[in-house]
DNA sequence: TCGATTTGCCAACAGTCGTTGACTTTCTAA
DNA sequence: TTAGAAAGTCAACGACTGTTGGCAAATCGA
């Protein structure tokens, strides 16, 4: 084994290159085509590379995957804002994450496959729980935090379903303003809103 | 062909019942594991029967899921209600689908496939075009009623992806007066309410 | 320059898939 | 009762899948 590379990030040898290359690769299909749709021969032509290389560097599809499938919301700390927008900020987040240059389309590649891919299902409920909720948490009671963390996503993951992977032609024809002006105050009141038992 | 059996209804020949437990044991497993992981195979054994009579009854397995993946709604008249009640009964109809015997597993077919699936895909688009958006285009300015009818599409389809497909723990556990006095007024609002540009 | 390690390609494996055709059994109508 | 259609069984096809091992080429340190 290479634990040379792995310890000391200096060299970006050869194999670095091709490695990243076929997670790019990977992330693209999975993202456009989900887990069974892109198939590691499809990921290889993309990387143009054999099929066998995916598998060595890579030891599986599904380690590819999980390779693949890794999603960092970098949610804002919502205690330190303005209690009055935090629905804003919250769909604002949204946006960028899901149309923003930076972040990576981690979030597709899971929502893509969740329906039908157990492991993808579980990763998805791993980021609601790790990312989402906890950050709910700081801003509303303990008690309430996981309820109003999965109404908050119910309406991010349906909006992401219906703009991004079902392209609804009014959801995607919506512009940023729009979605911030209509799903803003929605998020405000499953996230601090009054709420019932 | 047998174009007598299809013409007149009176004899459930021997055929018909053979075809209609091909057809329930497709749409049960189309809706738990989609298109894709839901093989014939599958389905024969689930119906008792041979791989190859699923393809004598129904022509190819493109068909056989065109035939499942049948949706009709039925959503209310929403003009001849209280119009202060439609996020109310918008809510109510979606739990009745969802939940309730009479309707079938036919959204859970399409929602667990579509985001892989291109005739899914657009099988659920059309659902929103000639079932979704013609309800809500009764109650609102005809302008705006994509993007109304969109609105609640987003919070709809995302509260099924959370609470039936993805079985997310908090949204699971809600109860139907919590969902209805949650998910109702922001209905009401996307249906209805006062708007922006 | 030489030898060894890495990197890559090729062919093939075992399995599953949708689908097909030939065959046998069962039912039905005259 | 008997001919014929309908219903069902069986084996196999070609294509595609993830995965593997063997072998050639390239790279790199000594």
């Amino acid at each position: 084994m290479n634990f040379m590379t792995e310890n000391q990030p200096k060299k970006p040898s050869k194999s670095d290159r091709t490695r990243a290359q076929i997670l790019e690769a990977a992330r693209l299909l999975f993202a456009e085509h989900g887990y069974d749709g892109a198939s590691i021969r499809d990921v290889a032509a993309h990387a143009s590379i054999d099929p066998a290389m995916v598998i060595r560097y890579f030891r599986s599809k599904d380690e590819l995957f999980a390779r693949a499938a890794v999603v960092d919301l970098q949610l804002p700390a919502l205690r330190a804002i303005d209690r009055n927008t935090i629905g804003e900020t919250l769909i604002r987040r949204f946006l960028e994450i899901w149309e923003g240059a930076a972040s990576g389309p981690g979030m597709a590649i899971l929502l893509r496959s969740a329906t039908s891919n157990e492991f993808a299902a579980e990763k998805l409920r791993d980021v609601f729980g790790n990312q989402v909720r906890p950050v709910v948490a700081t801003v509303a009671d303990p008690a309430d935090a996981g309820r109003r963390a999965g109404l908050v996503s119910s309406q991010l993951l349906g909006l992401a379903m219906c703009r991004y992977l079902l392209r609804l032609p009014p959801v995607v024809a919506l512009s940023h303003d729009e979605i911030i002006q209509n799903v803003g105050p929605t998020l405000q009141r499953y996230a601090v809103g009054e709420d019932v038992s």
